[in-house]
DNA sequence: TTGTTTTACTAAAACGTTTTAGTATGTTTG
DNA sequence: CAAACATACTAAAACGTTTTAGTAAAACAA
């Protein structure tokens, strides 16, 4: 049977002493709050000997800090934030905090009733990858000082904090590399972009066809028609439609997975004439035939600087003294999918 | 600035009734505990009014219970473990239990540190993919009455709950398949046997290799090298080898992804020449070419049968009463890379 | 000497619940 | 008509911490 676990009145009546003094011992004050040298030791070394480890919920019900950070992503058996997920568990694991993950789908919501069970389970801290229509509840996250750092999107007039990549200077710089390898019909297959990611992605393409004079072939699929099978026989009529494209900028990995299986099943040898690119990196893309070219996210950086806002806001007493948005770049992986034919 | 939160002292002061009947009252003891229809009406309908929550912690603190489950993996970012933390985490918020995940890395002291800072938290109950060395952990945490169920592995002599494939009887079909294609030649690559649901893999394979009068050819890779650059060296020095393979079977998603490199930088026609068969799926392998015959893992039947003996578990006085050791199969997804040449 | 400061330590409240052990009525029962 | 029981409710303890507001003695200053 389960015994129960030593309190920090164990070590009080041990060594016949009040818990404040063993407290005020193990949480470091002993200089400040004027414990003697000796003390200090004799409950150190008792607490050790003993293997006392604090309980984590009576500290929480005490001090309101419960030492948990939430980390609500669209779905956490996607590749990408997966991988995020495993950076930022580490370093938080690191500073003493546990995280629970959480997917949102996309969906409002999901999201907000998450944000609402969390909240009132005294969560320290949010990373958000937000859903198209919950500005208002981060606000109201941000009004009641709980940190909140966005992560891949952010909304306009909102002043929060946030983590994203330069999505225009990627894309650009992607459909630009597209250009320079003779590439003069570049198609663009994206999802409806009222997320703020995917608008930086249309611009970049955008600009860099504008800049150098060429026609754009836009295809924008609904997020809702996405993963419902409808997303891929949309992709298909474009392909059917757009005969002369000689290249395709796929806007998100999941978009290039579709658009790889409809070159597979209609025309295969459009996976060796066109040229290709796809946002977010894949561990296969080294591997296929031919190997793919990708946009692909720091995922260490974003995980990082993530935490580097999140800590300092932890302490603080008012969260909304500044805020950090914070942009990283990502980097174009150029395989053989992109080269000139 | 943060306003407090109700409390259920906030309810009893504005009805002028104790905090005890409104406990009573919000846990559904009303009856029992002879509160009157009228006053039960008027606490619900007050507690909804002003939306009161409870104070988990608070909950926590008294009754010992967090309400958190610990989901423990070798890697939450990798694909199968990602796709099964998914489905578990929607279950559980379900059932009220929220998820903390967390990776172990396949390494013993890893394991044992996040175990004990969990188990000291007062976690309710363990998923737990077990690294090869923490029988005695695991055993602590049973004889300690706490619910744990293992995924993926277990331990011989260990009398703990489990859900695991059939890895014998999926790798036995798997490679039957492959003899079924006329294949007489075929490799196995895996690593070192210290996990139990690899020495399963490796028994199937052999098995099927014997009963059809055939010649086994395995490689099996010390579990350490494989993610440090060391395994690809391996395995390509055992195809340089092994020449008269005609069919090789992987017995990780990792290792086919290791194999399939190697082909494509020494002798890409092996790509197509080879019968291929990858243990556990990936989105990738229906449009790769060719595409990749896989054993996939039934992710949803695992998951629900997880949360089946979980929850019993979490209700119990005793948690060795009865364990439950449950297998389910897996599907062999056939596709072009294992049909004869 | 007396008053002030410093040192060394502690009692008790507080966090927000749940639960035990009541009390004070009203209602049956023998 | 008293004893037993049922009903309707509550005071206070408990969970394990942290922290406020102390006390008592020793050291120092005048």
């Amino acid at each position: 049977m389960k015994k129960k676990p030593v309190s920090i009145r164990n070590i009080a009546d041990e060594l016949k002493i009040s818990v404040t003094t063993v407290s005020f011992v193990l949480n470091g004050k002993a200089k400040e709050k004027h414990i003697s040298k000796e003390l200090t030791k004799k409950v150190l070394d008792y607490a050790k000997l003993i293997n006392y480890k604090p309980n984590q919920i009576a500290q929480s019900l005490r001090t309101g800090k419960s030492k948990i950070l939430v980390f609500m992503v669209e779905d956490i058996s996607n590749n990408f934030f997966a991988k995020l997920a495993r950076i930022f568990e580490d370093i938080a694991y690191d500073k003493g905090y546990k995280v629970i993950f959480c997917s949102n789908e996309n969906d409002d919501e999901k999201s907000n009733e998450l944000i609402t069970l969390f909240n009132f389970r005294q969560v320290d801290g949010f990373v958000i990858v937000p859903s198209p229509g919950i500005k208002d509840t981060i606000e109201n996250l941000i009004k009641d000082n709980i940190p909140v750092v966005l992560l891949d999107r952010f909304f306009d007039g909102l002043d929060c904090n946030s983590v994203v990549i330069d999505n225009e200077k990627a894309s650009f710089d992607a459909t630009q590399h597209l250009i320079d390898n003779q590439f003069k019909n570049i198609g663009f297959v994206t999802i409806a972009p009222d997320q703020s990611q995917m608008e930086g992605r249309l611009s970049g393409y955008i600009k860099a066809i504008d800049e150098n004079g060429l026609k754009p072939h836009t295809l924008e699929i609904p997020y809702d028609q996405v993963y419902k099978g409808k997303g891929k026989e949309l992709v298909r009529k474009f392909f059917e439609e757009e005969k002369d494209l000689d290249a395709v900028f796929f806007a998100t990995n999941y978009l290039t997975q579709t658009g790889l299986e409809i070159f597979k099943e209609n025309n295969p040898s459009l996976i060796n004439d066109l040229g290709i690119i796809s946002f977010d990196d894949n561990d296969m893309y080294k591997i296929y035939s031919p190997t793919i070219t990708s946009v692909s996210q720091p995922l260490n950086d974003i995980s990082t600087k993530l935490m580097e806002i999140m800590l300092p806001l932890l302490k603080k007493k008012d969260v909304t003294e500044t805020t950090h948005k914070v942009m990283v770049n990502a980097e174009l992986i150029i395989r053989q999918s992109s080269l000139s034919k």
